[in-house]
DNA sequence: TGTAATAGTTATACTTTTGTAACCATTACA
DNA sequence: TGTAATGGTTACAAAAGTATAACTATTACA
């Protein structure tokens, strides 16, 4: 097909465990927010308000089990439900301002580790790095976080 | 602490879900394997061979739970057990020459769907992402990939 | 030599994720 | 109006991941 986007999807392969291991491992001594949690979390508060249907798109999840995620994270008072006027079927999911900060404080503590890491890159390494994940995550973003 | 680290760690963690949604699920429907096999398999074909202990510290993954995964990939032929002849309680694991091939036809299958929206970047786009996953790729296996 | 440390396995319990089917309420539309 | 489609929940089953303790075998070393 075409070889770029073999190196990409290579190099993309590559990168997922190293992200699982420093990112979704950590949150589990760090928080009590699952990782689908804190997913759920991430794709409410790019888009400030999200269907249940939506939400499984975003994530590529079953809708069943959204459904379970969201009722935990309105018990920690993290989003809430929201009836939509328009179509009753729909029911909206919303970020809280304590979801809002508590996601960032667990965001903070999950890469603390990670952070220590990246602190022994030399400063050209970083600001290619910088440079490199703003590019990676922009395109991604792109084509891959909505559908 | 560094505004710049924290950018990059921002960054990062919104990464995580995309390759997440995108690598790990479509691994349930395309091949027999599961993530941690995959993760196992991925670091033996970077290092060739690796002790079980070595796997761990690689994935951040508590021994037992590697035993599970390495018993499942032997049954699979993908990996084999090898003692160690220097120290006898070390046992050394292999991938086989199945396993590397069966690697690149799951990781072939997996990203079919990635590659496909990957393909819908122009070609301006494709040229930033490929160098810049490979500079992210590169430097986070510097700092992450073992221990 | 004997005690502590290490590598790995076994066993067990629990949480999270995945998958499916059945069901209700609402909406779309022929 | 009635039938199909959609959005969401409930219920259930099974797989995968996580965590810990107990155990064997081996090695390190005081």
């Amino acid at each position: 097909m075409n070889q770029k986007i073999d190196l990409i999807a290579e190099n993309l392969i590559s990168i997922h465990p190293l992200l699982y291991k420093s990112i979704s491992k950590p949150l589990r001594t760090k928080s009590s927010i699952t990782p689908g949690g804190m997913f759920v979390m991430g794709s409410l508060k790019r888009y400030g308000i999200l269907s249940m249907s939506d939400i499984g798109k975003c994530l590529s999840m079953p809708k069943p089990h959204i459904t379970v995620i969201v009722d935990k994270l309105i018990e920690e008072g993290y989003v809430e439900r929201l009836n939509d006027p328009k179509d009753r079927r729909i029911v909206n999911i919303l970020i809280t301002k304590k979801g809002l900060k508590d996601f960032e404080d667990i965001k903070q503590a999950v890469s603390e580790n990670l952070k220590i890491k990246l602190s022994t890159l030399d400063k050209k390494e970083q600001d290619i790095l910088a440079t490199a994940s703003q590019q990676v995550k922009e395109i991604l973003i792109s084509i891959l976080s909505k559908e």
